[in-house]
RNA sequence: CGGGGUGUAGCGCAGCUUGGUAGCGCGCAGCGUUCGGGACGCUGAGGUCCCGGGUUCAAGUCCCGGCACCCCGACCA
């Protein structure tokens, strides 16, 4: 490819929009283009990164005996209402109506979809296990888009769906995407861990995302620093010492905290630690009933912890008359006389003495204390509510935990027969029955997995692509093109380069050697091959890594056939 | 959906406080000089100042309403 006819250029500022490295760097080396909100164009270079981001899955789906085929993107109501999902994804969705008034909705996912497929294409137990994959374009209208590609509005996902007959069949299939999401993060250069995650609304068993650890991520995760434990913060637990403490000596006893109304304001009128008060905060249960949550000042509430103990699909705070209804005062409610529901989160130290609110105007209890003052009432009631912090200790060996930003490249769900049973989705057993079938479903972002390379791979002068992904192999750079000699000499070796089978970007351009440079290193091709007049003086011409500061001169007679070799082995690596 | 911010040439920005008919850098086009790390000179093209309404002799600038985009939070590959 030519880069005089380059349908794409490059920017030497970012656009303001950008704010992360490969955001900006995405945009800078025209990877692709915002066409609205959380929509993108792909450019040619960054249209290549996909298709190889894509050929690499394809490889590893197919060696795990996962079959591609292709759903669409508009998908009919009835399917989803089916599950119910219809009304349930209603909020991030985009809809549209045929020309009869018939309901579709732009795909979200398709579970519902391949499981109507494999009612009519799986009879017998003799055709499971079975295993499909498509790559196909979501269309999700996420409220907030953000970061370029990490979060788009619509994007190419790869999504695989596993049939088995039973748990243990599921339990195979999910080990080998597990696998398979491995080999396809580490052929990619994407240095993903996996880590336990939040099933959602949906229950099921067991869920893993696999996360690429970068400050650009919006994810936050809990990770062992002994590497035993990893878990999105949104499930993410610690070890915490249940044993109690001794009664306060003191009964517990009314303070006059007039207009103290927030756990910091306490601490600095009382002069004591966050860790000493009691949080209790009032939310709306499934029957909009109110229920306290209390947690120790110096803990936050964990909303997607609560959301799964409530079994609701958003947190509802509560209003001026659940207050009045479960007689708590704004600001200075407590768990001590409260008529509402109390769950306790598993931080709060049974026995121990603490200052609550007393569900009084300006008062407050000191010497409150679980198991005394108060109770959890039932023991499905104490729970863990709290967010996990830096340093807390690992659950596992107990080792402290670090909290750090991923982005969430992909995931593996096995969510059972969730779907076939409110679909009916059923074959025909051994034993002459109909059963269930159990799945599970894998996705991968394709987009946000070429930006996340971009964002763990690069310098201060643009992208380093990793060569299994890069747009093209070599970039071959002509200094200066109005000189016939160097002109020609470059275009002998793109020529025989290109008849070999490699992939060449040739900078034939009349620039300055600042700017192909310059955008050479910007754009970020694993090779670098500049044919200038000064390299020819001694019959030669420069190779240099993009990820090397070294060049190195090589003949100019043996130069194609060198490229040719070392782009063959690099081809090699990447594919193991 | 809550909170914050920004909309002026392809990109980055100034001008707005104090109203007077739009500017800088980069990029782009032509010519010439240059040619190994974002060169130089000359000439030139390019603007519904986000949209609509209002105030005014006069609005990029002031007022009202809308829209778009970005950031932080709640949700997802």
């Amino acid at each position: 490819m030519r880069m005089s006819r380059l349908f794409g250029r490059t920017l030497r500022e970012p656009p303001s929009e950008a704010q992360t490295p490969g955001h900006q760097l995405m945009l800078r080396a025209a990877i692709a283009r915002p066409l609205a909100a959380g929509l993108y164009t792909w450019l040619p270079l960054g249209f290549r990164v996909a298709k190889k981001v894509e050929q690499i899955i394809r490889e590893e789906m197919d060696r795990i005996g996962c079959q591609e085929m292709e759903m669409p993107v508009l998908t009919p109501a009835e399917v989803w209402k089916t599950t119910g999902r219809w009304d349930l994804l209603e909020p991030i969705t985009f809809r549209t109506k045929d020309h009869n008034g018939r309901e579709f909705m732009v795909s979200y996912t398709h579970e519902e979809v391949v499981h109507l497929h494999a009612i009519n294409e799986i009879l017998s137990y003799r055709q499971l296990p079975a295993m499909v994959y498509h790559f196909q374009s979501k269309g999700r209208d996420e409220t907030r888009p953000r970061a370029g590609l990490l979060r788009t509005r619509e994007f190419v996902m790869k999504d695989a769906y596993s049939f088995d007959m039973d748990q243990a069949g599921l339990e195979r299939s999910y080990a080998a995407q597990h696998g398979a999401y491995v080999r396809i993060f580490r052929r990619m250069s994407l240095d993903a861990i996996s880590v336990e995650s939040d099933t959602g609304a949906m229950g099921g068993d067991v869920a893993h995302e696999f996360q690429v650890l970068t400050e650009a991520g919006e994810d936050r995760l809990a990770i062992c620093s002994r590497g035993d434990y990893s878990a999105n913060l949104e499930k993410a637990a610690r070890k915490i010492d249940d044993a109690s403490e001794p009664f306060p000596k003191a009964a517990r006893s009314e303070i006059a905290t007039p207009g103290t109304t927030t756990i910091e304001a306490l601490q600095a009128s009382l002069k004591l630690p966050a860790s000493a008060f009691l949080k209790t905060l009032l939310v709306k249960d499934r029957d909009g009933k109110p229920v306290a949550v209390v947690l120790p000042g110096d803990r936050n509430l964990n909303e997607a912890k609560l959301r799964k103990r409530l079994g609701m699909s958003d947190v509802q705070f509560a209003g001026d008359a659940d207050f009045a209804r479960a007689g708590g005062v704004a600001g200075f409610v407590g768990p001590v006389g409260l008529g509402a529901p109390v769950l306790v989160d598993t931080a709060v130290v049974a026995g121990r003495g603490y200052v609550a609110g007393a569900n009084k105007k300006d008062t407050h209890l000191k010497d409150v204390a679980l198991g005394r003052d108060f109770t959890a009432e039932r023991a499905d009631r104490r729970v863990d509510l709290h967010d996990v912090i830096e340093g807390d200790a690992c659950p596992t060996c107990g080792a402290p935990l670090a909290v750090k930003r991923g982005v969430e490249v992909g995931n593996i769900f096995a969510y059972g027969t969730y779907y076939s049973e409110k679909m009916n989705a059923t074959y025909l057993a051994e034993d002459g029955t109909r059963k269930l079938f159990v799945g599970g479903s894998y996705g991968i972002g394709v987009g946000r997995s070429v930006q996340t390379i971009i964002e763990t791979s690069h310098d201060d002068k643009g992208i380093i692509w990793p060569f299994a992904v890069a747009p093209y192999e070599v970039h071959v750079v002509g200094l200066p093109m109005n000189d016939e000699t160097v002109h020609a000499a470059a275009d002998a070796l793109v020529a025989t380069l290109e008849e070999k089978g490699v992939q060449v970007l040739y900078d034939d351009r009349d620039e300055s050697a600042g700017v192909k440079f310059a955008d050479a290193d910007l754009i970020g091709i694993p090779f670098r091959v500049t044919v200038s007049r000064r390299s020819l003086q001694s019959k030669s011409v420069e190779l240099k890594p993009r990820a090397s500061s070294e060049a190195e001169l090589v003949p100019h007679d043996i130069a194609a056939d060198r490229l040719v070799d070392i782009v063959r082995r690099a081809r090699e690596a990447a594919a193991r």
